[in-house]
DNA sequence: TTTGTGAATTAGACTAGGCTAATTTGCTGT
DNA sequence: ACAGCAAATTAGCCTAGTCTAATTCACAAA
């Protein structure tokens, strides 16, 4: 009898606003550091009082720890949970990349929308048939099927200084437009950059590519493009 | 001005449960006539007066015809939602199977949740990928793009003269336990029987497979196997 | 130390979709 | 013709999740 005092009752499915609530606390605490009632709101595009209501609920379902007035921070259970949903949509992501032939710029949105509703089954079996990738189409990495997920320290091109060569690692953006742009100008993860040039007062970088072309980019954009120093040459 | 009364205004998506009435729907009324509440209500497993108060909604947003105490129809508007819902099932269930090593008794659970979250468009790649197929992996046929289904004129196993042989068209069920049996039987869609025998009283039906070894299909099983007479051979 | 302000929360209402219990209806058998 | 039964509907309630309007709180500046 004393184990119903902390038994980890069967907990039911989460449901999908839940699952977008964690994603959200997730994302806006990998910094470290508290999520806002007003940032969540933002970023899931509800009023913040929904977003109170949501919070005082997931924290006594244990997914959140909640300070009143301060902000939430995802318990060790939540934080299962919201890489869980981070691993689906980077899987479908680059599943449907990989193997559906869709553009990188187009498939934020449907992943966003399958995350809900595939299996474990199904993402193990897309991941398999894709080779357990380790990054999804974005550069971004994808959590393990245990819940690990790879943190490293990117800087944004914005901040890198000129004579520096790195690998261009990650995007970090969801926007089709943004994205197809970038694409087009053959600023996708892995390609190696050196920058030579930046205007001041928050001017555009200007990068060499390893084929010998120069591209502009304009801050906007190179705050997206997340690099890390490139080893060997 | 005039417009605005009979405009068939930007109706907002269909929600989950609608996609699931229509489909129940569609489903009882195959063979013409109506649904009734209590056929659907079981169908979904939910209560009467939930497929009550559903059918009430669903007729105000013309989907439906309801004849109170009598059943339900769907309009043509209702007919081409739900032709598309079941589109979109088979062609998962197709992709799953063909693409994703799936087994067929396991397909239709996750085609179900599926469904409801794939977008137009993915569907389309996915029956691209598959080259366009027209049947699913139990044998039913999969309605075209633009709504149209093939209706055939099956005969269950268990009502073929014995003597006839036949073509296995399709396997009337979505319980994995028995497709698995079916399978291993191999009483799969495609295969010719030749009816060599059956038992009175309901008893089970004896056929011979096209590589000369026979099988004994009980009532239940030969009920759910649909068959056509078989043109050549 | 007090006050102003913006963020957060509470109050209260609404919709979709489900339930149980009570009532109504249509049909069948006498 | 009508009694009884089963099916369908209505009545009334519940939860999740959203909203707007009103209130409360934390903190910075005077």
């Amino acid at each position: 009898m004393s184990a119903s005092v902390r038994s980890p009752q069967p907990s039911p499915p989460l449901t999908r606003s839940v699952e977008d609530y964690l994603k959200s606390v997730f994302h806006l605490t990998s910094q470290g550091g508290f999520a806002t009632t007003s940032d969540i709101a933002e970023m899931l595009d509800v009023a913040p009082p929904s977003v109170s209501g949501m919070m005082k609920r997931l924290s006594e379902t244990g997914l959140i720890e909640h300070v009143p007035y301060r902000g939430v921070q995802l318990t060790s259970q939540g934080r299962r949970a919201a890489l869980q949903m981070i691993r689906r949509h980077r899987i479908l992501e680059s599943y449907l990349t990989g193997k559906l032939g869709y553009d990188w710029g187009d498939v934020h949105v449907e992943a966003e929308r399958l995350e809900h509703a595939v299996s474990e089954k199904l993402i193990e079996r897309m991941a398999d048939a894709l080779g357990e990738p380790r990054y999804d189409p974005h550069g971004a990495p994808i959590p393990t099927a245990a819940g690990e997920i790879e943190e490293a320290e990117l800087a944004t091109l914005a901040e890198t200084a000129v004579g520096t060569t790195v690998l261009l690692q990650e995007v970090g953006d969801e926007n089709p437009a943004r994205l197809h742009y970038l694409a087009e100008q053959g600023l996708t993860p892995g390609v190696r950059l050196t920058v030579i040039d930046r205007q001041p007062f928050n001017g555009p970088t200007i990068v060499r590519l390893h084929d010998g072309t120069t591209r502009v980019v304009g801050q906007e954009l190179a705050l997206l493009l997340l690099c890390r120093p490139s080893d060997g040459e």
